[in-house]
RNA sequence: GGACGCUUAGCUCAGUUGGUUAGAGCACCUCGCUUACACCGAGGGUGUCGGGGGUUCGAGUCCCUCAGCGUCCACCA
């Protein structure tokens, strides 16, 4: 067997298992009956995009995930992907045109489209590569993408379906416009931000009594040219005579306007009167409708202004135009003032420009499955972790609006449908809609819009695993892993995705069989938000995210993923510190080390199975260590198995941290120092070790996956020609069982005990170290204890005195004058009375009886309380009594020590 | 305007169903290369658990209220 070097070396490592695992085809998801399955769908990543911190955390949560399926005996398959990214994507290649100066129109739809894919076999992919060296065991000859053909066809599969089940429909409608991007966007991807716009306070002049004016006020005054009225409410007293009346439209293509009355008008905004633009405001388009008002557009698709807009505004940006505007109005008399004006304004998500409501002609989804996706989640078939996302989902599908699902894009899946040439678009009798297109495509022209890149990912779930086609599916195990078993993704997308998902799969899976099995996953884990320092979202634009590859780098994968989780609990947004990666390093570090102490104190041993080790131990020769330490091992167990059944990641972690690091570095493998010295003791120790680093590598593997089949592969507890992941762990009832048969029975007395020497430990260390002999090994200790704590003490002699560093520990009957401190077990002294600094002990000493005597009061406050005594639990009445009786105790031998001085 | 979350040590944060003297990592100070580990060990914490009120024998934990921060939803020009 090699040897354990001194340190670990994360990068050799790492490359090593993981081209090992995926020759053996080590994360293949197979269909196994006798197994149950367990199944995580990536969420798609961009296709171009590159790996950050985000990603790391829920992948590595997915990959724990599946890979604690895996060695709980479950058939485990991640199946990975990226997605096409419609805007995302098209945006990046275009961006690189504009380079060469170029657009895409001096290539056309099909050239462009080639260009797109030529980017995406260049650069797609990358962060694929990035989650293998995370560690992410993905079954890889799974990997996905929206745009694959076999995939692409299942998406326009849905939209042919859900067009026939009458889900959707075509219409001109006011649409969230991006004039950089030149397409609709839905209202999900609208981002309303704070702005410091200006108010303009305009006044229109009534046509029939010049030099009269009505005021109105307005942050877009480049839209009056688009003026078809002013409305007023109908109850306002100011204007009820003005109704009906007209107006000039003060800048713009002249024309006289009427002044209406409308319900939707706020009297007390402004002036109570508000202009009426039908073209450029949802309300107003509203309003227009109402009143059959026309609809005059002034902006170009590019938000430039039109030759509707006039011709002194013409051609100009709207910005641009605006100010312009603000000049004509001033010039004519129609301003009355500028206003510092802080409003909402609805951004582009991906652009990040002002976005424009335009009227444009789109294909609309009406949800399907709306009220079975609510009681989906109302009634635990799927449940949400934190359970409080759950109510977020449920707002946005009380609310639902029907989804625009078009988009003026090159790159996306085309939407199938076809118009005869020549016809009216309008009527549906002139469309043809299917997946292959008609018989006769020269008499037809298919739609130039894509769809939406959530309306192909909402079906990802299904569609990864070959749904529609029967003979795919089977192919894909479809029957076996769906519905998968835990989705993990942000909060951020439950509206753009999670939602999708759901109602896309109780709308198409396994028709008329029980919601359970037509849901697409059972749990939905959300992971919170990687912030930096200032709280920011980590995002690459603003360039504050640490790249995980140079994390890697530094910290080794493992490194990264212990720390990422450690600093991730359950659904709250995380600031991120990379000393907590450091820290995953530094526990790395400590386990490899623990296992070379082992390795470097003895022969090994049988290692093969936990009954392999169990059956060496010796519980006869076990003292309190042993006892106290397999106790541990078991509570850790028990509570990392709680963990996992609760989705608290990160106190899986730290209970694992607190057990290996305390309880077993501190403590076993010290006091080991003395047992493996004694031929006696040795074997047994050298078992509970085993037993101890078996247990623990087993736990600690979903999150840090190379170092620990490193080590079970060094300590020789595998299987030849088998990894880690392919061992079975032990759920604690079984741990438990195995011990009880090999006869070991944990003695609650000893287990106490241990404590109390811990505690002797920290104290006599303490003592020591006020007394400037921290460093010290040859002190002398002297201890008045009763007879049974002597027992505790002398069973442990040797350890004590190696752990504590000292020459001797010895009983007497009294001492006087030395420097002590009260322990649990009796009182211990520093053999030093000659040298004692009498002023400074006193000091010492009265400081810590007043510190207890403080205590006591509480104690007998509460204990001498009617209420108390007669309603409190009798085990908290028992601990107080015994709280109280230890304190008094403690303080009787204070006041002694402090007299003796 | 609604909804949700957060406020605990210098910093970043745990604290499951109310129960002894509220914890971790980092930072900081002192000592130490004692035969696993200096990526380490030992010792070192006077915290108004955001403020106020309430329920209870008992509140960091439950309820009410106020304040600050953050996120999401919402067509007020």
């Amino acid at each position: 067997m090699a040897e354990i070097t001194k340190s670990y070396e994360a990068r050799d490592v790492e490359q090593k298992w993981y081209a090992a695992w995926q020759q053996a085809k080590a994360f293949e998801g197979v269909v196994d009956a006798s197994r149950a399955p367990y199944s995580i769908v990536i969420p798609p990543p961009n296709v171009t995009g590159v790996l950050t911190m985000g990603h790391v955390l829920n992948n590595t949560l997915q990959d724990v995930l599946i890979r604690r399926a895996r060695i709980e005996g479950k058939s485990a398959m991640w199946l990975p992907g990226t997605d096409h990214a419609g805007i995302a994507t098209q945006t990046v290649v275009e961006r690189e045109l504009r380079k060469q100066k170029k657009t895409r129109h001096d290539f056309g739809r099909e050239k462009f489209v080639e260009k797109v894919w030529d980017w995406r076999h260049e650069k797609g992919g990358i962060i694929l590569e990035q989650l293998r060296r995370l560690g992410a065991s993905c079954d890889w000859d799974r990997t996905a993408f929206t745009m694959d053909p076999a995939y692409s066809k299942r998406v326009l599969h849905v939209f042919v379906e859900l067009f026939k089940r009458g889900h959707i429909y075509r219409g001109k409608r006011m649409v969230n416009w991006c004039p950089a991007s030149l397409t609709a966007l839905s209202d999900e991807e609208v981002i309303m931000k704070p702005v410091n716009s200006t108010m303009y306070r305009v006044r229109y002049e009534l046509a029939a009594e010049p030099g009269r004016f009505i005021e109105v006020k307005t942050t877009r005054p480049e839209t009056i040219p688009g003026d078809v009225a002013i409305a007023v409410h109908p109850d306002d007293p100011r204007y009820s005579s003005l109704i009906g009346q007209k107006v000039r439209r003060p800048i713009g293509p002249a024309a006289e306007i009427p002044i209406i009355a409308d319900q939707a008008v706020d009297k007390e905004f402004g002036s109570g009167a508000l202009k009426i633009t039908p073209a450029h405001d949802r309300v107003d388009y509203e309003i227009g409708l109402r009143h059959k008002l026309p609809v005059i557009d002034v902006l170009e698709a590019n938000g430039s202004l039109n030759a509707e807009a006039g011709e002194d505004l013409a051609g100009l940006d709207r910005f641009a135009g605006r100010k312009k505007a603000a000049e004509l109005l001033k010039a004519n008399g129609a301003l009355v003032a500028e206003e510092a004006y802080a409003n909402n304004v609805g951004y582009s998500e991906r652009a990040d420009v002002p976005i424009e409501p335009r009227l444009t002609e789109q294909w609309w989804l009406r949800y399907p499955k709306v009220e079975e996706a609510k009681a989906a989640v109302r009634d635990g078939h799927i449940k949400f972790h934190p359970e409080r996302w759950s109510k977020v989902y449920l707002h946005w599908l009380e609310n639902i609006q029907d989804w625009c699902i078009s988009r003026q894009l090159w790159w996306g899946h085309r939407i199938p449908v076809w118009y005869r040439q020549g016809a009216d678009r309008s009527d549906p009798k002139n469309w043809h809609v299917s997946i292959d297109g008609p018989a006769d495509p020269q008499n037809w022209e298919q739609e130039s819009d894509v769809l939406d890149t959530w309306a192909s990912s909402w079906i990802w779930p299904m569609a990864t695993m070959g749904w529609p086609d029967e003979g795919t599916m089977k192919r894909d195990g479809f029957d076996y892993f769906y519905p998968t078993s835990t989705l993990v993704t942000g909060p951020d997308i439950i509206f753009f995705w999670v939602a999708r998902m759901i109602m896309a799969g109780l709308e198409f899976v396994r028709p008329g069989e029980p919601i359970e099995r037509r849901i697409p996953f059972k749990d939905v884990y959300f992971t919170g938000i990687i912030r930096d320092q200032q709280g920011r979202k980590m995002s690459k634009s603003l360039g504050n995210s640490p790249d995980p590859l140079d994390l890697i780098a530094t910290y080794g994968a493992d490194g990264l993923r212990f720390g990422i989780i450690s600093i991730a609990p359950q659904g709250q947004d995380i600031r991120f510190q990379e000393d907590r990666i450091e820290s995953g390093k530094n526990f790395c570090n400590k386990l490899w080390n623990a296992c070379r102490f082992r390795q470097m104190s003895g022969e090994a041993a049988d290692n093969s199975s936990l009954a392999a080790i169990v059956s060496r131990l010796e519980p006869p020769r076990f003292d309190g260590d042993d006892h106290a330490i397999l106790d541990r091992l078991l509570v850790t167990t028990r509570e990392v198995e709680r963990c996992f059944r609760e989705f608290e990641f990160s106190a899986a972690v730290q209970a694992l941290y607190g057990f290996f690091w305390n309880d077993f570095c501190d403590w076993y493998v010290e006091v080991s120092k003395s047992k493996l010295q004694s031929e006696e003791t040795r074997g047994n120790c050298l078992a509970i070790q085993d037993l101890v680093l078996r247990q623990t590598l087993l736990q600690l593997h979903p999150f840090i996956p190379f170092i620990t089949e490193e080590l079970w592969s060094l300590l020789g507890y595998a299987q030849p020609g088998a990894f880690l992941q392919s061992a079975r762990i032990e759920d604690p009832a079984q741990l438990s069982a195995s011990l009880e048969q090999r006869g070991v029975s944990l003695n609650r007395a000893l287990i106490e005990a241990v404590d109390h020497l811990k505690t002797f430990v920290s104290q006599a260390r303490a003592l020591k170290a006020e007394h400037n002999l921290a460093s010290r090994r040859d002190v002398k200790f002297l201890v008045t204890a009763g007879d049974p704590a002597w027992a505790t003490l002398h069973a442990s002699t040797g350890k004590l005195i190696r752990i504590v560093g000292a020459a001797e520990l010895t009983r007497r009957d009294v001492v006087d004058g030395a420097p002590a401190v009260v322990t649990p077990l009796g009182t211990l002294y520093l053999d030093l009375a000659s040298t004692v600094d009498v002023g400074a002990e006193k000091v010492r000493l009265t400081k810590e009886l007043e510190a207890i005597k403080k205590h006591i009061g509480g104690t007998e406050a509460r204990l001498s309380n009617e209420a108390f005594v007669s309603k409190a639990p009798p085990a908290v009445l028992a601990g107080a009594r015994k709280q109280l009786a230890d304190q008094q105790a403690k303080r009787d031998e204070l006041a002694r020590l402090l007299g003796s001085l």
